[in-house]
DNA sequence: ATTAATTTTCATTAATTATTGAAAATTCAG
DNA sequence: CTGAATTTTCAATAATTAATGAAAATTAAT
């Protein structure tokens, strides 16, 4: 397969997946195509190898910074803001779920706590199937939360460090 | 917290927490009501209780069937369907897990294998930041691939079974 | 300080995705 | 069989989400 052929199939595919997973199609294909740059891209390069926007590709620039998966880096002599997708395909994993960690995980938390104890009768049926699936959700969502931890920080565990080496 | 204002408020974080994640919003209401409810519903009380559509209601609900994360149950003497979800979080999750996997990181896979060989000079620059890149997603693709397919026949495996009972 | 280059914002517009509701299809009791 | 109850489909519509592009703000070279 041709070098743009199978670049063109992967930005196309990395935007469906995100698609898919509630992340916008262009941020994700901002970040494929930054992923397999040989070297750094300004805002002009991505607006027009995508098609897009100036506006837009600002906007999802920023975002894939916010969510730490890409750097701004300085080109000697040149005004331009240049982009670098971080490639450490293991650091752009423990990122994202740091994020959605974050974004979600620590939220629904917060409202599991608050619906957890609810006014009433103890053997009322209504009663009971609703705590005792929350309070499923809850257990599963803090282990889910402390396994995460550990996780992203895996590389201060001599354990999980090893570990993940197995996939670099 | 009263029960009805506790289960309004499941219903619409577990509606939102669906969105950000690619699942349609209907579909994880639909899925929360069903979680805590103390009994089978028919569509109708769907319908009824997120005032919805009896269209929507009936998509949602097929899709849900189709994810394993609810099912039909019979009521005697009663022509109508009625519907109850999944109880068990650790079932739910790993069905989730399950139809994800197979509905986009198996096509992911494919896509990657398809896209691994480049024609071309391996010692260009362009082809080399491409394949390396795509190469190491592949092996983490590949590796969570097995993880999933391991975590989700877990109950099959002394050790993670009794590591899963851990979230019971 | 001036000004040209660059980045950011945001109201407008476009594209996408979800919902409705009524008609068609199916099911099943009598 | 018949027909009423129920479920399913799907074209039309609504709601949501994303993209545009030009104006405003910012930056930095002279």
């Amino acid at each position: 397969m041709k070098l743009d052929e199978a670049k063109l199939q992967f930005i196309q595919s990395w935007g469906i997946l995100g698609g898919q997973w509630g992340i916008n199609r262009t941020m994700a294909q901002v970040h494929a195509l930054l992923l397999v740059a040989a070297k750094p891209l300004s805002t002009d390069e991505i607006m027009a190898e995508l098609s897009i926007s100036r506006g837009n590709a600002n906007m999802n620039i920023r975002e894939l910074i916010d969510w730490k998966l890409i750097d701004k880096s300085i080109v000697a002599g040149d005004r331009k803001e240049y982009f670098t997708a971080e490639k450490d395909i293991w650091k752009v994993v423990t990122s994202i779920m740091y994020q959605r960690k974050k974004r979600e995980l620590d939220p629904m938390l917060k409202v599991l706590g608050q619906i957890s104890t609810i006014d009433g009768d103890k053997n009322n049926e209504e009663i009971k199937a609703f705590t005792s699936v929350v309070a499923d959700i809850q257990k599963f969502a803090g282990q889910a939360e402390k396994t995460l931890d550990t996780i992203i920080k895996a590389e201060e565990n001599w354990f999980l460090g090893s570990f993940m080496k197995l996939f670099k």
